[in-house]
DNA sequence: TCCGAACGCGCACACGTGTGCACAACACTT
DNA sequence: AAGTGTTGTGCACACGTGTGCGCGTTCGGA
């Protein structure tokens, strides 16, 4: 951070006293027109940069907002954080970022670093974070929207921006019901409990509404120290259920291991096999084949959660918001030839 | 950013003065045990977070980087962004995002944004900067490292980190030459002139060195305004030159696009044409093929950038570094049959 | 000519932190 | 007892900016 000029510099060299030059920058009125000139005209010719550091220790509030993230590689994360960048730069803010993997501990360390930065406001996308660590985080009063959180939250400063994961398993059920499966697996990822659990269940419990069997629903989960794209690979690979003609993944990271899992043991995809993922990732639609997904507003949620954040700040108070997901259609998933009914 | 205890309402607590309670929380020594023991518990029990904003000004300078970025959802710079995370919160540093689109305006506005937020350094990644820009960023004053610029610089306190793109180049052409293939096309991306000319050059000074001829070399370039899956997409549907065996892409996404495109077509990949990308996205694995590539080190890229960026920002010279690309075989590519030459 | 109002500007403080210097109290040496 | 060194603490300033209040000047109207 080397040294520039400050509005001291200005005033010295103006003659005039530093107040005075802050106004004249500020736009305020009661500055002669002539002295305004001069000052502004000599900010420009010494190159002057204001120093947003000291407005903000001044004006108590940073411009800033924190973002935590757990892996900002993640291509699905990376289209959310675009959104909240999106309505940042609008806003004339600027966007901490601080990764933490999958770790309450690394998600503290990283909420309590923003603190010290005095962010206005944290968004936090995929929190790990377990019931005490919430009730720290609403005494230090910095008001927080989680994305896709696996809690929700009573505290007024606390709020969350989700997806309606129950519903997306649900379309999920009534797609692969109406392209007449009956016997199904699900993919899931224990990394996420949460939105795992709930995907898993509005898929499971609409199945069962739609007079599927207890017994014909497969339920696997992927090792936790690996990453989705491998474990989808992986359970494809043991697979061992027979008659099982369709699979809903938690994601599609997951679902595309698993396309590359099933075609590496000779099982076709859609024919033998369907495969549904959920998120629509850019990779979706040039996968072989083209992926059936549930789609995710990405960018929109990037963008609720930064809106909602910033009313929040403002003081004024919102309720949790639920973003509906919408099925995606196209090649992996087909519907059962008579001939493979089991 | 709310109003919190300082270390003026600790000293009043305390009954000492705002310095002794600075040295005391600092571990300064000459402060007595016992004064020290209380301070630090009474810290602790008002829940005191010192403020970064004021030590910022105080010790003029925020251990903050600004990154400036073309696209955070693209999965290639989130690899690299995760790199320059690392590094930087190992330093105890934070990292400043700013998103950028393809935009000489934008970028420089980001820039000058973060000059006001006094960052102690800026990482610009996938630069479009012209000459007349670089100029007035090295009057500025702050180190900067570019990371896959299309140019070079000659101030000292710009740097730049980037991949040997012609080698790059090279290495696909010897594969290809290799495996016998004769008549190849480039698929290019005019959206980063200068790293798709090395990389273009690389790959057809060695296929002439080879002995193949300049007239069976064909040379795409995809349409700027359309994502680059879209546009390999395009170009392989397009390609209608015959007796053509192998592309070579500028980088995986429009080798993934390709792919879909050949297969919409009924091209087989790669018994009728062979494909390498560049980069080896996470996804480069899973595709349908398999995709042959040339690995970038992607967050060897943002480590470096952020390593030296602190060289820099210490006040020592660092050189620009030039990573090299491996090459990685996977599916995608095979050997000319015999039957297929022309 | 006199008085109130409007105008243009500066003083002094605030924001929260760190530090050079000074000063008082105490321990130790001669 | 006097001098010297050490230890613990506070004063006052700096960093760069914004603003309430007050003061002097000018203008307009009676």
């Amino acid at each position: 951070m080397a040294r520039r000029v400050s509005i001291m510099d200005i005033a010295a060299r103006a003659g005039v006293s530093h107040t005075t030059v802050s106004r004249a920058l500020r736009g305020h009125t009661r500055i002669s027109a002539v002295v305004r000139g001069r000052i502004i005209e000599l900010a420009d010719q010494m190159g002057y940069v204001p120093n947003a550091i000291a407005q903000s220790l001044q004006q108590q509030q940073s411009c800033t907002i924190g973002v935590v993230i757990s892996d900002i590689a993640d291509p699905f994360w990376g289209e959310v954080v675009k959104g909240i960048d999106d309505v940042c730069t609008s806003n004339g803010q600027s966007v901490l970022l601080h990764a933490a993997a999958h770790d309450e501990k690394l998600q503290i360390t990283a909420i309590r670093r923003l603190q010290q930065r005095r962010v206005d406001g944290i968004i936090v996308v995929d929190s790990q974070l377990g019931p005490s660590e919430i009730r720290q985080l609403e005494a230090s009063g910095s008001p927080m929207v989680f994305i896709n959180s696996q809690r929700t939250f009573e505290s007024s400063s606390l709020r969350s921006v989700t997806i309606d994961n129950y519903a997306g398993g649900a379309i999920a059920a009534d797609h692969l019901v109406a392209l007449g499966h009956h016997k199904v697996a699900y993919f899931g990822s224990p990394k996420r409990p949460g939105s795992n659990l709930k995907r898993s269940l509005g898929f499971i419990d609409t199945l069962v509404a739609h007079g599927v069997q207890r017994s014909r629903i497969v339920q696997n989960e992927c090792a936790t120290d690996i990453a989705d794209i491998d474990g989808g690979y992986t359970m494809a690979q043991a697979l061992n259920e027979p008659g099982v003609t369709a699979v809903f993944c938690y994601n599609d990271a997951i679902a595309l291991g698993a396309l590359a899992g099933f075609r590496a043991n000779g099982v076709a995809v859609p024919h033998k096999i369907s495969v549904v993922g959920f998120d629509d990732l850019a990779m979706a639609r040039y996968s072989w084949p083209p992926l059936t997904t549930i789609a995710q507003p990405k960018e929109l949620l990037g963008q609720t959660a930064m809106h909602n954040l910033a009313t929040l700040i403002g003081g004024a108070s919102v309720t949790d918001a639920v973003l509906v997901p919408s099925l995606l259609i196209r090649d992996s998933s087909t519907p059962l030839l008579k001939g493979l009914r089991s």
